[in-house]
DNA sequence: TTGTATGCGTTATCAT
DNA sequence: ATGATAACGCATACAA
């Protein structure tokens, strides 16, 4: 490997010219630059990003920290869209991405900040943290410069990018309320989401505000799997048969509650109309097809990371980005 | 941050003897070890992986290139699913994984190796890349250890990981002409995957041994994409209306085909049988549930990560590995 | 415009 | 068992 000493001799020149030609200062000849040029590419010189690194005090990398990066949830094609938007934005910039990943599985011997302290990563995306992970205040109090995603917390170094899960659940409160729906129920993911939180509040305040009211025993908790889906929705059912229409607080649940719903006789829509959150691949490939709020997947991991960039480049404030959302009325859903 | 510096001032010992004691050498004493160990503690030491690979000229990163990483590739949890297996197994080890991407739309104005050596990246793992990619060769050839997903070439620092694609494309002629057919089609991807190639040949010989002649114009290429192979599989019957049943590439182009076949009236399997390729996770959601050959993608996406590191950490020739696959049997075949 | 010297945080060699 | 010292490859303050 040849290194900018190299160079300098080759060329009869110091190394501190060599490194000043080839980072475009100004302060050095057209012609020894041509010539210091024209070496590094006869010696197939590549700079050494490690050294660099150490003398700048900067990696020139992001982490991103994903939650669930695991085999069962490749389904949910969300982790892998966020992913995709991070990747396009660096991509157009001088960072690479270096990927961590926490199965809950594996008991983590280190902490994220430990993580990024070693790799020396210059921010972090994290992706798929619960609230009540031991680490998240950790993350947030701490000093390496972060974007949460959909969790909706800005420290003195952390910003975050999430969609309005409020809004979105409200929506769909609106549309089955405006079908005609008035025994309504919802499956709810665990509490340890902020976006169950939201989905529930904005859920619960607009069917308030058609004078339905959504009882404690018509809420029913899985935990974001596609089997939890299920379980939730025929016990929703057996306390409230007259029950007509669910919101799930995903897709991957609502996916699940269809499955059950139909093996227990149940006609979807006719019988029940079923509405999910987040419009996964799947959702559109399933039948009936689903009715969900469809999320900005791909713009939340590119905002993200335009966020992230930002705060390490242009010393810009920690701040949130909130993408779109949209209801996408499918089959699952019908008049009551 | 705190430095090996650092302590050694603060235990009143030399960074040689914090270092040695940090790593577990033998020749120290336990006490300056303890006192060293605590100190560390005390500061909120975390080593400095940039420094250290600097001085050992070993990153401990390895590189994962994915092309296809793409929005628009989602759909296709192969992708994502490779990546697990390769994550889950790194995650064991001591190396940490820096993603590259190429986008064939972003014209790369690093080739691979470029960004490998800048990055210093111990060993690389290669997936998704054409076998027309001008830097394939560079790839293989070159010194930096790697490992190809899908492409078999060995080199003298390059490896392997795959399925049997030509048995696999056998089995399904087997099957297909088991069922009874004698009218058959395929649907293939383009030229510059090997599979391709491998599935075609596989798919052919094994119809010969039946005194089924796959002609050429029985043969219909498409480019891996669902709307590809709705337009070939169209073709392909208007070519040949007698067709019963076509073998598609990969199960995106076979969603495609049943797409498109049904829209024009065909019953799947009564009319037409379809057979796709890869097992993706589409294929069990879709009217009628897809029969394929299942690979084992995590797999390949563990065993390319074991090879690698193998290679690396054992001096491990580089090899091949060969992971499973499997007829899965669905709704859209039948008998003729 | 160019060169000298220093340091980034570590490991490794060679003394002691 | 421990410590001085020299690397690793690069950027930069300072001098010339």
């Amino acid at each position: 490997m040849a290194t900018i000493k190299d160079i300098a001799k080759k060329a009869g020149v110091s190394i501190t010219t060599v490194s000043r030609a080839l980072n475009g200062y100004s302060d050095v000849n057209e012609d020894t630059r041509k010539k210091i040029v024209e070496t590094a590419k006869l010696l197939n010189y590549s700079p050494n990003t490690i050294a660099r690194s150490l003398v700048m005090k900067k990696s020139k990398t992001i982490g991103l920290l994903v939650s669930g990066f695991i085999r069962e949830n490749a389904k949910d094609n969300f982790t892998i869209e966020v992913m995709t938007g991070v990747n396009d934005y660096a991509s157009q910039t001088a960072y690479d991405i270096v990927l961590f990943t926490t199965n809950s599985s594996k008991q983590r011997e280190k902490t994220y900040t430990q993580l990024c302290k070693e790799r020396k990563v210059d921010g972090v995306i994290i992706q798929g943290i619960r609230t009540d992970d031991p680490y998240l205040d950790e993350v947030i109090e701490g000093e390496i410069p972060c974007v949460l995603v959909d969790i909706p917390k800005i420290g003195k170094h952390a910003g975050y990018v999430s969609t309005d899960n409020y809004a979105g659940a409200w929506e769909v409160g609106e549309y089955l309320a405006g079908l005609g729906h008035t025994s309504i129920g919802m499956v709810n993911g665990h509490e340890f989401a902020f976006v169950s939180q939201e989905r529930l509040k904005g859920f619960k305040d607009s069917l308030i505000q058609k004078d339905i009211k959504l009882s404690d025993d018509r809420i029913s908790n899985g935990d974001f799997t596609e089997e939890s889906g299920g379980r939730a929705a025929l016990q929703l059912l057996e306390d409230n048969p007259s029950t007509t229409a669910i919101f799930c607080a995903s897709d991957l649940m609502a996916i699940g509650a269809m499955t059950a719903l139909k093996s227990r006789g149940y006609r979807i829509p006719e019988d029940i109309s079923i509405v999910g959150y987040d419009n996964i691949l799947l959702s559109r490939y399933v039948q009936p097809g689903l009715t969900t709020i469809s999320q900005d997947t791909y713009g939340l991991g590119y905002e993200a990371a335009k966020l992230l960039i930002d705060m390490l480049d242009h010393e810009g404030e920690p701040r949130k980005t909130i993408v779109l959302h949209e209801l996408m009325e499918r089959d699952s859903s019908a008049k009551v």
